[in-house]
DNA sequence: GATTTGTTTGAAAGCGTCTTCAAATCGGGC
DNA sequence: GCCCGATTTGAAGACGCTTTCAAACAAATC
C-alpha cells in the first residue's frame, strides 16, 4: 500500500465498481444503504480522502473563496489595519460554516492585481478589502466586472457602480456621532480624514459629518478640515498637531479612522490639551485597541461579524448566478470617555 | 468562444500540438524561443490561465500552504488573539514571497481537527497556531506525525517532541524582562500565567522567572503566582485582583502575555494602585496595543516578521524532504512606561 | 553518403474524480 | 411465465494539464 488510496482501491476492496464508490462518498441517493455503509467503512479504515483537485477539475469549481486584502507597500512596516484584521476574522468564519475554503492574498497596491483566482479555479469568487484610492481602482474593477469575475467589493456603495459592494451607512454613522458631540455642547468640530470621491468611505462620514453640523444651524468650516488618507496612528498625530497649529479653535475632533484618532489622541496630550475636557475626541471602525486608549475611544463600530456573513452570502449568490445587491449596513455609536459623555469613575469590565 | 480558453486553443491557434503549449507556458528549454513567443502572445490575447486543479491534480502538488488557527468556542466572542493576527500577516507575507498561496482555517479546540488538506491535496503543508493545551494536543500532532503530514508548529521547544516547531525562546524572553524589573528594584514580583507543561510557553517564561530570581538571590513564592491560561483581558484582570486580595505584597507583575498585562493594569488601577509607581506592570508579546496602553507597556517583544519566515521556510524543507530542525528564536525586551524605567515624559512618535 | 549528435516537436498515457448512459436485477401484477 | 417500473450498478468518457517516449529534422562528424 504506497502512496495514498484512491476511490479505485476502495473498489476494490468493496468488491464494487469505483462509480459507485464516488456515489456512495458524495452522499448520492443512487447507491444502496447497504453498499454506501460498507464503502464508508472501507474509506475509513484506508484513511481514504477525496482528491479535491480531482474533483474538482471535474466538477469545475472549487468550493473556494479568494481574499484579496491590499497594502500600502510605501510604509514597510507590515503592520496591517486592526479593522481589516477582523473582518478577515469574520470571513473566515462566515466560509467554514458554509464550507467554502478561505485563500488569502495580500496584493501590493501600486501593481496589477494578481486576480486570477477564479481563472486559474483555484477560487469561485473574490472578496476585494481596502484597494485604496477608488477612483484609481474603478478601472480594474470594471475590467473584473467585464471579465465576468466573480467578486464582491467591501466598500461604499457609489452612484454608478456597476460592480456589487457591501459596506457600512458611514453617512448616517458620521451623522450619529456628530450629533452626539453636538449635542455634548461642542461647537467647533474638526474632521481628520478625506473629503472627495478617491476615498468614498472617508467622503461619506464627511457628508454625514456636515449634515449633523448643518441641522444644528452650523455651517461646516473649511479650517477646521485636515487631509488625511492614511489610517494610520502616525497620520493622525501629525494632522492634530496642524489642526492645533492652525489656531483656529476646536472643541471636538472627529477622525474618520479609530488609528488616526488615537495618534491625534497622543497629539493632544503632546500639546498639552486635556481629552475629553479641552477637546472630545471619536474616530471610526471600534477596533480592538480603542477600548485601551487612553481615555477610551468613543467611536462608531462596524458590525465585522455580520460585515463578513453578508459579504461571504452576496459573493455566493453571485457565484451561483442568482440575483444580488449591494448591501449598505447600520453603523452603531460606541460612547467611551473620550467624548466627555461618560464620567472618568472606573470602567466598566470588558 | 465559449466559456474558458484551454491549452488546446491556443495550441490550434498557434499551429502546434498541445504539449507544446504546455512545455512554452511553463518555461520548459524544450521549445524554441519563436515557439514560445507565439504561444505566450496567443495566450495573452485569450486571457488564458493554467487550470490550477488540472495542474496540480498532474503534478500532484498544489503549490499551497495551510494555516490552521485554533479559538476556543467558549469565548463566543471571536475576537482572535492579536498576536496571532500579526503572525497570520507574516506568514501570508512569506507565503506569497515564495510563490505559495496560503488558506486559512479556523479550527475549533474541542473538536478533532479537520487537518485533511494534505490529504485531499488542497495544500502541501501546514502551520499550527495556537492548538491550546500542549499536553491534550500531543497524541494529535503526534498522529500527523505518524501519518506523515508535513507541518510545522509555532510553540516551545519540547524535549522529546516527534514535530518540528519554531518558537523564541521564552525562557531567556521571561528571564531578560524579570532582570529587567530587579534592575529596578523590584523585589516583589507576581507571576500572571501558567506553570506547567500544559501550556510550554507560559511554563518557559515561568522558567526565566525564576532563573531571574534566583540569579538575584530570590526564592520564587509560591503566594505571587496566579494560574491564568487564556491570553484575554478579562483574565488578566481577574487574576490582578487575586493578587491584590491575597494581601501578599508585591510590586511588580509581569504577565504571560500582552492581554493579560493589560487587564491586570485596569485591575491594580482600579483598586487605587498606581502604575508604575507602586506596581511595575510587564507583558510579553508586544501586541500593536502595548504601545498605547496607559501607561504604554513594557513587554517582550518576539519577532513576528522574521517567525513567519522561518516556519514557513521550515515546512518548505519539510515539503521537499530536506533536514529540518525546530528553532527557537530571541524575544527581545521592550522597554516602556509600565515598568517604571523611563520617565512620563512626552512618548516618541510611533 | 552514412552515422552521430542535438534540438524541437507530437502522440499518448496518465493524474483521480464525477456523471451520463445503458444494463442488470428484483418485485409485483397480470 | 411475462412485462413493467423502480432501484442499483458498471463501463466509459470527460475535466485540462504534464510528461514520457519516440519520431522528425537539421547540423555536424567521419
Amino acid at each position: 500500500m504506497k502512496g495514498r488510496a484512491t476511490s479505485f482501491d476502495i473498489a476494490y476492496r468493496a468488491g464494487v465498481s469505483q462509480a459507485t464508490v464516488s456515489r456512495a462518498l458524495r452522499g448520492s441517493p443512487l447507491v444502496s444503504e447497504e453498499t454506501r455503509k460498507r464503502v464508508l467503512a472501507i474509506a475509513k479504515e484506508l484513511n481514504y480522502k477525496v482528491d479535491k483537485n480531482a474533483s474538482n477539475l471535474r466538477r469545475q469549481h472549487s468550493v473556494t473563496l479568494a481574499l484579496l486584502l491590499f497594502e500600502d507597500p510605501t510604509s514597510d512596516d507590515s503592520m496591517i489595519n486592526p479593522f481589516f484584521l477582523s473582518m478577515l476574522g469574520s470571513i473566515t468564519h462566515a466560509c467554514a460554516k458554509r464550507g467554502y475554503d478561505l485563500l488569502i492574498s495580500f496584493q501590493q497596491l501600486s501593481q496589477d492585481w494578481h486576480a486570477d483566482y477564479q481563472d486559474t479555479h483555484k477560487a469561485d469568487g473574490l472578496i476585494l478589502l481596502g484597494y485604496g484610492d477608488y477612483l484609481t481602482a474603478r478601472s480594474r474593477l470594471e475590467h473584473l466586472v467585464d471579465q465576468g469575475t466573480h467578486f464582491v467589493r467591501w466598500g461604499a456603495v457609489v452612484d454608478d457602480q456597476r460592480d456589487i459592494s457591501v459596506g457600512c451607512d458611514n453617512v448616517q454613522g458620521g451623522r450619529a456621532i456628530v450629533e452626539h458631540l453636538l449635542a455634548q455642547g461642542r461647537r467647533r468640530i474638526g474632521y481628520i480624514g478625506h473629503a472627495s470621491a478617491h476615498f468614498p468611505e472617508f467622503f461619506d462620514r464627511y457628508r454625514g459629518y456636515c449634515e449633523a453640523l448643518r441641522a444644528a444651524g452650523l455651517e461646516p468650516d473649511e479650517a477646521l478640515l485636515v487631509d488625511a488618507v492614511d489610517s494610520t496612528e502616525v497620520v493622525g498625530y501629525n494632522a492634530a498637531c496642524e489642526l492645533v497649529d492652525r489656531q483656529v479653535g476646536f472643541d471636538a475632533l472627529f477622525a474618520a479612522s479609530d488609528l488616526q484618532a488615537m495618534g491625534a489622541m497622543r497629539a493632544l496630550a503632546d500639546r498639552g490639551l486635556a481629552v475629553p475636557e479641552q477637546v472630545a475626541v471619536v474616530g471610526f471602525d471600534d477596533i480592538p485597541m480603542a477600548r485601551f486608549a487612553n481615555p477610551p475611544l468613543t467611536t462608531v463600530a462596524q458590525d465585522t461579524k455580520r460585515a463578513g456573513e453578508v459579504l461571504v452570502d452576496t459573493l455566493l449568490k453571485i457565484i451561483k448566478g442568482e440575483p444580488a445587491q449591494s448591501t449598505l449596513m447600520p453603523a452603531l455609536p460606541v460612547i467611551r470617555r473620550s467624548c466627555g459623555a461618560v464620567p472618568p469613575g472606573p470602567e466598566q469590565s470588558a
